[in-house]
DNA sequence: CAAGAATCTGACCAAATGGTCAGTGCATGT
DNA sequence: ACATGCACTGACCATTTGGTCAGATTCTTG
């Protein structure tokens, strides 16, 4: 009966906030609070899933009385897909776009440390993101086969050209996507088993030489020699 | 507000059933109402997560009444703890012991396909376990700093003297095993967003397929040329 | 067949859940 | 001074939650 203690288990809050984007300073009294509440949120939703969550501990979380947080997104249900939003939001902004005259190891490099650089910065919202789509993704469908799906295309149709320029190891493309997404966001999602095993990028300096290896695995492992 | 209707959603209870690995035709009736229970838990567990799920649901999946549940299981946290025990226990039978005599390559391609073969037996139960570590791990951190630390540790001490005879790129061994697992269990635990993006395996030879292009890229990102 | 054990379950309970609402402050403009 | 609207919240509500229990049914065995 593993009782999560908010001291323990929600340190994770206050830490994250300073370390967040510039999240301007948010004055008047509807923002501060709004911001409060999502920060809690995306804690506890991070953790236990939307079903798993409830508006009392988000609100122990965020010092607020429960009725409050109804006050200004009405329900659970709208605060979580604020949250959702919100993520996909930022996400979306960190994102470049490519051309298939890019060299790929340089933007297959570049992908993959944006995606740890948002593992360490974010870890959270990736949970957050991760146990959406364990339960079925039921808030996100449309997302997932729409915006996402083009964005997904955009990359496939460029890396089908470097793979026709021979620049590129033949092979489906959407699984290129996967490797870097799925090596990348494990740092944030299984980070407690992570901590228990052993490995944890701690330093500035773990996280560049890890995403130093990961990016050279991949390049190596994708981009034919070029002796 | 996206309902899930137990038809769609739990519909892949039955069909894992008969594909689970040889499980005895369970004949006595406490065996054969546990193993109903088990299947209709892992289902909702994995789904939601231990705090997400309730008994009233998964005795619906199980078609039992919900005292059923807890007359043979005592209570949702006892049942939730019989899961992941099996779930670990099938999972360490599966798992070969290696030696630094192994060739390297052989090794990481066969760890690939068995864990690959697991995303797709057994979905749900690599779902319940990411559900599980994403929520902090309160059940599992025994295991994660005991036994599982164990074998890991067992791993990389072979890794360090393939990386001494220059078989293995010098990196962090744990890495390399991150690398693996992060990109096999991803094929289960994000199947929500692989089914709506593309690229998801269908057949046995896409699987092989599959296989075949994580295993090689990996190889190949990890041990040095051999010309 | 009788007696005990194992299996099963409807009815119930206290606690927790998402949500409502009436009412309290409190600032600002007039 | 006072009216208007925003910010807030304690108290309450219907429903759902995990869990108990007394009793009914079925199986096993001497």
């Amino acid at each position: 009966m593993p009782a999560d203690s908010p001291s323990s288990l929600y340190a994770e809050v206050r830490r994250t906030r300073s370390a967040e984007l510039s999240v301007p300073p948010a004055s008047s009294p509807r923002e501060q609070a709004e911001s409060r509440i999502l920060e809690a949120a995306e804690c506890v939703f991070a953790c236990h899933g939307y079903r798993g969550s409830t508006l009392k501990q988000i609100a122990e979380v965020a010092e607020l009385p429960k009725a409050n947080l109804l006050y200004y997104f009405g329900s659970k249900e709208k605060l979580y897909v604020h949250l959702l939003e919100q993520t996909l939001t930022r996400w979306n902004a960190s994102l470049e776009d490519i051309s298939p005259d890019d060299e790929p190891r340089e933007v297959l490099e570049a992908l993959v440390r944006v995606k740890l650089k948002l593992a360490r910065q974010a870890p959270q919202a990736s949970r957050l993101f991760a146990a959406e789509v364990i339960s079925g993704a039921p808030f996100l469908r449309d997302y997932l086969s729409g915006d996402l799906r083009d964005w997904v295309q955009a990359r496939c149709d460029v890396m089908k050209a470097w793979m026709a320029a021979g620049k590129l190891r033949e092979a489906e493309p959407m699984w290129v996507i996967y490797l870097i997404w799925s090596t990348t966001q494990h740092y944030a999602d299984f980070a407690a088993q992570i901590d228990q095993l052993g490995g944890a990028p701690q330093s500035d300096e773990d996280w560049e030489q890890l995403a130093d290896f990961v990016a050279s695995t991949l390049c190596d492992g994708l981009c034919p020699r070029q002796s």
